[in-house]
DNA sequence: CCTTTGTTTCGTAATTCTACGAAATACAAA
DNA sequence: TTTGTATTTCGTAGAATTACGAAACAAAGG
């Protein structure tokens, strides 16, 4: 039996979860109006119009970002102010800056 | 009825479409290990000891790269070299760039 | 307390992804 | 022409993604 290595490594990993996050139109949408002003926050329905799904399903979107952690939501009931996760955001930025430079 | 965009942007599919390729560790792999030097070309081969799946799911990931657009083939029976697509790559780097540094 | 409002969760269905081994392919070498 | 080598395609199966509308939620306002 051939030699493999068996696992994927850390940081591969955690690219892969990065791009999946934004392998959808709708989010790179969602992350686009976001990042517009990195202190830009915004509601589920200020969203809602301006994309042609249903907002249970922009609804999963958000989570899924969230989940990806490039998004984190302040609840303030029944609003739900979703703004960019800065910290892993500029991780993610450095990621994918070191992945294409090489 | 509310009035809603019924489509994504070009750019809004093309980026998605990018971040899903690079949206499995495996991919993620190949891609770290071609654009490594961005003259540098390999076989299949020269991967599959060092990724744990078959070499017929490489295979797939690297077919689907090709068809994302990242990863060129130049087939030379039964050898098939690939290398970057350089000019698509230098498209999604910057796309990538442009994205994060809003 | 009942209703309204903005949003999320649930149930469900269709589609896509990931994976494997077996079989096919295409040229090179014997 | 037969065999060998490197790789891809096929058949299949299980898991994950995407989508929708209905129902649930939680606070605010009447």
């Amino acid at each position: 039996m051939v030699t493999k290595k068996k696992y994927y490594t850390g940081p591969q990993k955690k690219m892969a979860r990065y791009a999946k996050a934004i392998a959808h139109p709708a989010r790179v949408y969602i992350l686009d109006f976001l990042a517009d002003n990195i202190d830009k926050c915004c509601y589920s329905g200020d969203m809602a119009e301006d994309i042609p799904i249903a907002r249970s399903t922009l609804s999963e979107h958000l989570k899924a970002l969230k989940e990806a952690g490039l998004i984190q939501g302040e609840i303030n009931p029944p609003y739900i102010k979703y703004c960019i996760n800065k910290e892993n955001w500029e991780e993610a930025r450095e990621m994918f800056e070191g992945f294409f430079r090489k």
